[in-house]
DNA sequence: ACTCTTCTGTGATAAATGTTACTGTAGATT
DNA sequence: AATCTACAGTAACATTTATCACAGAAGAGT
């Protein structure tokens, strides 16, 4: 256990990584459960260890427009940011793939800022590689056409699984993107016949990526 | 000077206000400026005393995509993150009403979390409320369409000087909005025959807000 | 008053995206 | 095999946004 945690955490002290296995929880989580909700109080920062959730944010017509995954050896930022003040989450997070994850209780994380070197540089990079992550995001859409998003997107995913295929729907995908099913299919076309994908039912190879 | 200083950072302990100007470095910059770049290495966190400042993307073709202006008694979260790993920056700030800035020496930011609880207080707050913000922003892009986010503009603007009158030309809002003139201007013609706003040169005035 | 420049208004048109409606197809279920 | 369902393709059309072209109005400078 000691070994695993420090595995995927592989920059905290050992001294940090005990205290966490002492105060923090471990807990599972299926596929398509909602961790956090827009409006909700957040009573714990997670740490993933297993697992895939999808950080989004929710349109009021049920759009879910994706800002980031978060994938083992990561932390939700927003977590940490509302903890440190106890505030309401903005956003929604998802569980995407069967998670298993570490709750450290609020007053926790903000006393091993002081405590812990290793969890405050954490904690920090954290932050930083989120925000960056989101103006990413407002790049795309700000000064980006559909088209240009889509292969962004999909770049993403093959870069997030280290594989060239996308096991997705074009609703999904459209989902993801607050778009219609129609124009993914139709974008998506348009890239088979540049030569830059192959579809499948449910799956796009990536070839020139 | 300690009580200026006291007044625009209330939260501040008086201890941490002496070390600030002990160490940190008052400068004053003009209206159009440039204070951070896009890809630029940041040596410094900037505290706002006086004035304010835009922080924006910068697109391919010269769009000036806004996502937040920062005012006295507020701080760059983007230097603050970015000064912790001293990473570059992602983003452009430009002065837009003459400022006078805080400089406070990367070293100092990281070394002043563990000595002064205010001073974590506050940077971590920033993080929050910026985040928020950027939040906020996607939101707009991604849901929603140019009349309402110019209406969302509009009121973010008013908030942020506290008068129900916008100086601005259609010019300047088009390009933080990253669209045409010619579209807001029948964008704010549309809305003035709602009888939302006024419109006189280089400047609109909010009605029913 | 005249000239210049900047700002604003607006029509015409083009392009991108969203919507509706319908068809076909692959795989699952019976 | 027959049926069902989710997924995918595509045409036609509507809407939104962008672009082009031009004209008039306000204010600054001479």
């Amino acid at each position: 256990m000691q070994n695993s945690l420090k595995t995927i955490f592989p920059n905290f002290s050992n001294e940090l990584i005990s205290v966490i296995e002492e105060s923090g929880s471990l807990q599972d989580f299926e596929a398509g459960t909602i961790l956090m909700r827009t409006g909700q109080y957040i009573k714990n920062t997670v740490l993933i260890t297993k697992g895939k959730i999808k950080i989004y944010r929710e349109g009021e017509d049920g759009g879910e427009f994706l800002m980031y995954y978060l994938q083992p050896g990561q932390a939700c930022a927003i977590s940490m940011i509302c903890t440190a003040k106890s505030e309401k989450s903005q956003i929604m997070a998802k569980v995407v793939e069967d998670v298993t994850v570490m709750m450290i209780p609020l007053q926790l994380m903000d006393k091993w800022m002081m405590e812990h070197r290793t969890w405050y540089e954490f904690v920090i990079e954290t932050y930083r590689s989120r925000f960056e992550e989101v103006l990413e995001v407002v790049d795309n859409i700000a000064f980006r056409s559909m088209d240009e998003r889509l292969e962004f997107y999909l770049k993403r995913h093959s870069d997030a699984c280290g594989c060239s295929e996308v096991n997705l729907s074009h609703q999904e995908i459209a989902t993801e993107l607050n778009t219609s099913r129609e124009v993914v299919s139709r974008l998506l076309k348009k890239m088979e016949q540049r030569g830059l994908v192959k579809l499948n039912r449910n799956q796009i190879e990536l070839l020139h990526f």
